[in-house]
DNA sequence: GCCAACGTTGGC
DNA sequence: GCCAACGTTGGC
C-alpha cells in the first residue's frame, strides 16, 4: 500500500485483565520491562548500531526510549485533505479502514526518532492512531503492527512527496510498517483532553505526566506508556 | 494563515 | 563541533 503521508498516532492495548489491575502492576512492570530488555539487548545484539556506552540506569533509560521496553504505540496521521507537491497526504483511520483488509503501510515517516521506533515496533502489537492537523486533533482508533519494519519504497520514488535523494536501495534510510484497522475507540479522545490529564500529571507526578505527545511534540511515532492504554479501558468499560 | 517548537543542514 | 539559517510539524 502506500498511503502517503501518514504518521502519528498512538497505540493502545488488548490485555485480558482488567484496567485496575493493569494500573495496580504497572510499577512492576515498569521495571521488569528494563530488567528484561536489557537482557534481550545484551543476548540478542541487532546488527545495528552500538552507540550508546551506556552505564546500567541509562541501559535501562535507552532501552525504555526503544524497543522491546515498550508494547503499545501513538501514530500520528493527518484525515484531512493536505497537499504537499501536489500529492494529497490524506490518510485518517476511515482511510485505513477503506484499505483492502483494512491495512496499510505506513509510509512517509522522515524522523530518525520515528522511524527507529517504527523499527522497535512487533508484529501483533496495538497503536492508537491520532489524527494530527486538524480541526479536531486527538485519538480515534486503535490499530496493529501486522508486519515488521522493511524499506519504506516511497523513498526511491521521485514522484512521491517524501522522496530522499539520499537513499540508496543498497541502504535504505527510511522504513516502515503495515497496520491494520482493529476498531475506534468507543469516542474520540480529543488533545484537549489529553492535555488536561497530562497537565494534571504533571503536578501530582502522574502517570501521563511525560507523555510524548506533549513532551516531544514533533514525533509522529511514539511509544505509549501501559498507563494510558489503561486509563482508555478503563474510560471505555464506564461508558 | 500564523507562528512556536524543534529537527536538519551546511558554512566556518 | 558550533550555531545560524532554514524547513517542517502541527496546534490554534
Amino acid at each position: 500500500m502506500s498511503r502517503p503521508g501518514k504518521k502519528r498516532s498512538r497505540a493502545t492495548l488488548e490485555d485480558k485483565e482488567s484496567p485496575e489491575a493493569i494500573l495496580a502492576k504497572s510499577e512492576i512492570q515498569e521495571e521488569e520491562k528494563c530488567t528484561r530488555s536489557a537482557a534481550q539487548e545484551r543476548s540478542s545484539k541487532p546488527m545495528g548500531s552500538s552507540k550508546g556506552r551506556a552505564t546500567k540506569k541509562e541501559t535501562c533509560r535507552s532501552t525504555q526510549e526503544s524497543k522491546q521496553a515498550f508494547s503499545h504505540w501513538l501514530m500520528k496521521s493527518e484525515p484531512e485533505s493536505r497537499f504537499e507537491k501536489g500529492v494529497d497526504v490524506k490518510f485518517g483511520i476511515e482511510d485505513l479502514k477503506a484499505q483492502p483488509n483494512q491495512t496499510a503501510c505506513w509510509d512517509g515517516v522522515r524522523n530518525y526518532q520515528a522511524r527507529n521506533f517504527m523499527r522497535d515496533m512487533q508484529v501483533g502489537q496495538e497503536a492508537f492512531f491520532y489524527h494530527s492537523n486538524c480541526k479536531e486533533p486527538g485519538i480515534a482508533g486503535i490499530i496493529k503492527i501486522v508486519k515488521e519494519a522493511y524499506p519504506d519504497h516511497t523513498q526511491f520514488d521521485k514522484k512521491d512527496p517524501h522522496y530522499d535523494s539520499s537513499s540508496t536501495k543498497e541502504n535504505p534510510k527510511w522504513s516502515m510498517v503495515d497496520v491494520q484497522f482493529v476498531r475506534m475507540t468507543k469516542r474520540f479522545i480529543p488533545l484537549s483532553e489529553l492535555k488536561t490529564h497530562h497537565q494534571a500529571h504533571r503536578g501530582s507526578g502522574g502517570p501521563l505526566k511525560d507523555m510524548a505527545l506533549f513532551t516531544r511534540q514533533r514525533l509522529s511515532v511514539q511509544p505509549l506508556r501501559e498507563e494510558l492504554r489503561s486509563l482508555n479501558e478503563q474510560d471505555e468499560r464506564e461508558q
